[in-house]
RNA sequence: GCCGGAGUGGCGGAAUUGGCAGACGCCCAGGACUUAAAAUCCUGUGCUCUUAAUUGGGCGUACCGGUUCGACCCCGGUCUCCGGCACCA
């Protein structure tokens, strides 16, 4: 072992080490307890950055912890290949997006290697690869036999002037990214997944989901959006036709005095308007399309609307009352239109003062502070019923139970759940992405690729121009095919899918990730799942989590699978930051991986980042706390140098013969005990290493004295060593093998506890005066409350304290404190 | 607007169940080593008054109040910041 720590030297060393004995790949194994940690996939990018980093040290602690700990751990990666950046690059540089995809692929896995991380390579996936976008389509095939996809007609975002199709994430201020003009709808026929079949499900599943961060359950919640109402039929005057209106408040039902429609609504279609209302209307509609864009992202719009000149007739009281057009009504929630009860509802209110309409209040607060007959802005809160002829006098609350159940009977009313959530859109008029599997044909419709016909390949025949509906149209052969019924010429589908499709069941694949014939075995995927640890970005709460359950409970509902939920826990890492602000190019407040690497090794870059913050906050970088980090890094290294120098033997027994050892025994014993517990229990990497540093600080100390015990020194850095291995793996294998081993120390077992040193003989407890600490002293450790109280009351310094006051009550708690009362 | 979360020294952060506030690290200061510097090692380091003193006291976890022998922690109210959703009927 030389003197200076050469992490260079080190890292190198040890990483093709690692690599060459396969240490990291892992079989499933009956005879062990498994433990699945996984980490968010990254998209290649081509370079890592912090977050990375940050992400991926929490997922290899975790996992070398649970190695050690006797754990068959299985701890995969891959990347998350498809998706727009390739294709932009592809239109910039003229070449296929697979091309920069797997060299930045190729990049990226170096880079994670040089990070020392315990992945098992050899379960390596990457959504373009062939044979896992071969099991997407498979799996789309089965949502499409179970009535899980289908096929709808809905907009688009549309570039005039480019002529292309844009994501949402590709509209800046309502405007093409590229070329900034006014982004327009179109309607195309797109794929849809009826994820709203799973509303329910996903809702409450996330209940039973106690290893989840309760703001993730929350958003999900909010996103799904479930809430109980009724729905309401209005009979339009006249004619035949009845607007279905829903409501979650039935009980204001007496005080509806117009009703909405959505400008989209397709009863529109179908009523009899006049010339000029039908005129007015058009306008109207066109005017909606137009602003929703640009608008949308506007709060307080001022209400507009057209009055059709038609009425509806209350069902509860028979009144006549208007019928609307306004776009504050949504045509993608509820029916897509609203009973409007302006006296108890902002929106109705507003847009009622706006037009004249008629202000019915049915609520009066209980202690009357609101004066219902003159109201100035909508009366919310709750209360008691009025003008609502048999409802009149209860609480409102109880009424909308019960209005509901009266005339439910009558055929008018009928209790209803609804969901903010919609079907999963998940065409894309894009090229890098999972072909959808499908063909039409004129006669016999939409049918699947047979599955010995899969994969449908990517067509390599193709132009990136950044026009036109997608790449690959621009294919001579990809689009033609054969209908499977009736075997005349049909018509390939050109869009690819969503990548979070991709995304949606990559967990399960990594449990067999090398299978030809199968999308996986179903006994390797019950032995492994569920992920046991989850780490990610909190930018992925919603959409990849949701996705990712719906899956789950999908695929598991067709048989391939077991269980609802893929992921058992969930740790969702803060952001990187510095100087207060996020990393960013524009900024120039970049710190990059490689260059921490290269000044200070991978130890320090991921012992730096595990140290300054809880995983789930922020973390501000800071340049010093590296230097910090490296420092204490040098230290242990020094500790283990010192070991080989001063111990002459590789003999850990030792009697504790003095009060030092028996204090450097304790801590280093309750060190073992606080590290596994903040690692495996807390995920407070943080103090863990902290308390890890005070054992340091303690043997720099020790080693100082003249009573130096030599098996207890040895003893102490090797699992000093161990606890360390985890958070910086490469310095620990180094020493390892300096102090004498052979076997790897990612092969190790976590340190046992010495229950013995634990016990102390003495304790120091706090002495108060009306609960301020006034003496501090060590007494006989275990003491009954009753001994301890009688006997400090007794002791000198104390009764200096009371000085014959008079002691109003005394608070003791054993082993910590006493609390002495004085008036 | 609605729903969450947070607020602790000069800084990052600790205090796990209501029981010593400020662990650990950074910064800074002093000392040792050195011809010198760097590195390393050691010591100090919440604020404030007081003292010959490392003496003695007061204040202190965003702010105001409450419960309690005792509150960073529990309760009520206020402010600020951050995140999510946002005309969802």
């Amino acid at each position: 072992m030389r003197e200076v720590y050469n992490f260079k030297a080190i890292e190198k060393k040890w990483q093709k080490a690692w690599e060459e004995s396969n240490i990291y790949i892992v079989e499933e194994d009956e005879s062990k307890e498994k433990y699945y940690v996984l980490e968010m996939f990254p998209y290649p990018s081509g370079k890592l950055h912090m977050g990375h980093v940050r992400n991926y040290s929490i997922g290899d602690v975790i996992s070398r912890y649970k190695k050690m700990k006797g754990f068959n751990v299985l701890h995969p990666m891959g990347y998350d290949a498809f998706g727009l950046p390739a294709e932009n690059a592809a239109i910039k540089h003229g070449y296929l997006p697979d091309k920069w995809t797997y060299e930045n692929m190729g990049e990226m896995t170096e880079q994670l290697k040089e990070l020392g991380l315990s992945y098992d390579w050899d379960r390596q996936v990457a959504t373009c690869n062939e044979d896992y976008y071969k099991w997407m389509q498979w799996i789309f095939i089965q949502f499409f036999n179970n009535g899980l996809a289908y096929k709808k007609e809905s907009p688009v975002n549309w570039c005039p002037s480019c002529l292309t199709v844009l994501a949402n994430e590709q509209i800046v201020d309502g405007g093409c990214e590229r070329c900034g003009t006014e982004v327009t709808k179109k309607n195309l026929y797109q794929w849809y997944l009826k994820i709203t079949d799973y509303a329910d499900r996903l809702v409450d599943g996330l209940d039973d989901l106690d290893g989840w961060p309760s703001k993730v359950k929350i958003m999900q919640k909010n996103w799904i959006g479930r809430s109980y109402g009724a729905e309401v039929l209005f009979k339009i005057e006249n004619t035949d036709l009845n607007i279905k209106v829903f409501t979650t408040r039935a009980d204001t039902l007496f005080g509806t005095t117009y009703v909405v429609l959505a400008p989209e609504h397709s009863l529109l279609k179908e009523l009899n308007l006049s010339d000029e209302v039908r005129e007015k209307l058009n306008n109207y509609v066109e005017e909606t399309n137009k602003k929703s864009e640009i608008d949308r992202s506007s709060t307080n719009l001022e209400k507009t609307g057209v009055f059709l000149g038609i009425y509806a007739e209350n069902p509860v009281n028979g009144k006549k009352i208007p019928i609307y057009v306004s776009d504050y009504v949504l045509m993608g929630y509820g029916t897509g239109a609203v009973m409007a009860v302006p006296a108890h509802d902002e929106r109705d209110f507003e847009f009622a003062k706006k037009f004249g309409l008629d202000i019915l209040p049915v609520i009066k607060p209980e202690d009357d502070s609101v004066d219902v007959n003159n109201l100035t802005e909508a009366y919310v809160g709750d209360g008691v019923m009025i003008n609502s002829g048999e409802f009149n006098g209860k609480h409102n609350r109880t009424v909308i139970k019960e209005v509901v159940e009266t005339f439910s009977k009558e055929g008018i009313i009928q209790s209803k759940v609804n969901y903010r959530l919609r079907d999963w859109l998940i065409s894309r008029q894009r090229y890098w992405g999972t072909p959808i599997p499908m063909i039409y044909c004129e006669d016999c419709g939409w049918m699947a690729e047979k599955e010995e016909n899969l994969p449908v390949l990517l067509p390599k025949d193709v132009e990136f121009t950044g026009k036109g509906e997608s790449p690959i149209a621009t294919s001579k052969s990809f689009q033609n095919a054969v209908c499977h019924k009736c075997g005349k010429p049909a018509t390939r589908e050109i869009d690819t899918m969503d990548t979070f499709l991709d995304s949606s069941w990559y967990y399960l694949r990594y449990c067999d990730a090398r299978n030809s014939e199968k999308i996986f075995d179903k006994k390797k995927v019950d032995y492994w799942m569920n992920v046991d640890q989850y780490i990610g970005g909190v930018e992925h709460a919603i959409l990849h989590l949701m996705y990712a359950r719906f899956f789950q409970m999908a695929l598991s509902d067709l048989g391939f699978t077991s269980g609802n939920e893929p992921f058992k826990n969930l740790l969702t890492q803060g952001m990187v930051i510095k100087d207060g602000r996020k990393m960013s190019k524009s900024i120039g407040n970049v710190v990059t991986p490689a260059e921490i690497i290269e000044k200070y090794g991978a130890d320090t870059a991921r012992l730096f980042i595990l140290f300054a913050a809880p995983p789930e906050k922020e973390l501000d970088w800071s340049d010093d706390g590296v230097e910090g980090a490296y420092r204490f890094l040098n230290r242990v290294y020094k500790l283990a140098f010192v070991a080989q120098e001063k111990c002459h033997n590789n003999d850990c027994s030792y009697t504790l013969s003095s009060k030092d050892d028996k204090e450097l025994a304790f801590v280093l014993n309750k060190t073992i005990q606080k590290v596994a517990q903040d690692v495996g229990e807390r995920f407070n990497f943080n103090t863990a290493i902290s308390s890890i540093m005070e054992l340091v600080n303690a043997m720099y100390k020790y080693k100082e004295l003249p009573n130096f015990n030599e098996g207890l020194f040895r003893d102490a850095v090797n699992k000093l060593v161990l606890m360390l291995a985890p958070f910086t793996p490469h310095i620990c294998e180094e020493m390892w093998e300096s102090l004498g081993y052979e076997e790897s120390v990612c092969l190790q077992s976590w340190p046992e506890i010495d229950e013995e040193a634990l016990v102390r003989d003495t304790v120091e407890i706090v002495v108060q005066l009306n609960g301020k600490v006034k003496l501090k002293m060590d007494i006989q450790s275990d003491m009954t409350r009753e001994d301890m109280q009688s006997m400090l009351l007794e002791d000198e310094k104390v009764k200096q304290l009371v000085d014959g006051k008079n002691i109003v009550k005394v608070i003791a708690v054993p082993n910590k404190l006493l609390n002495i009362v004085l008036k």
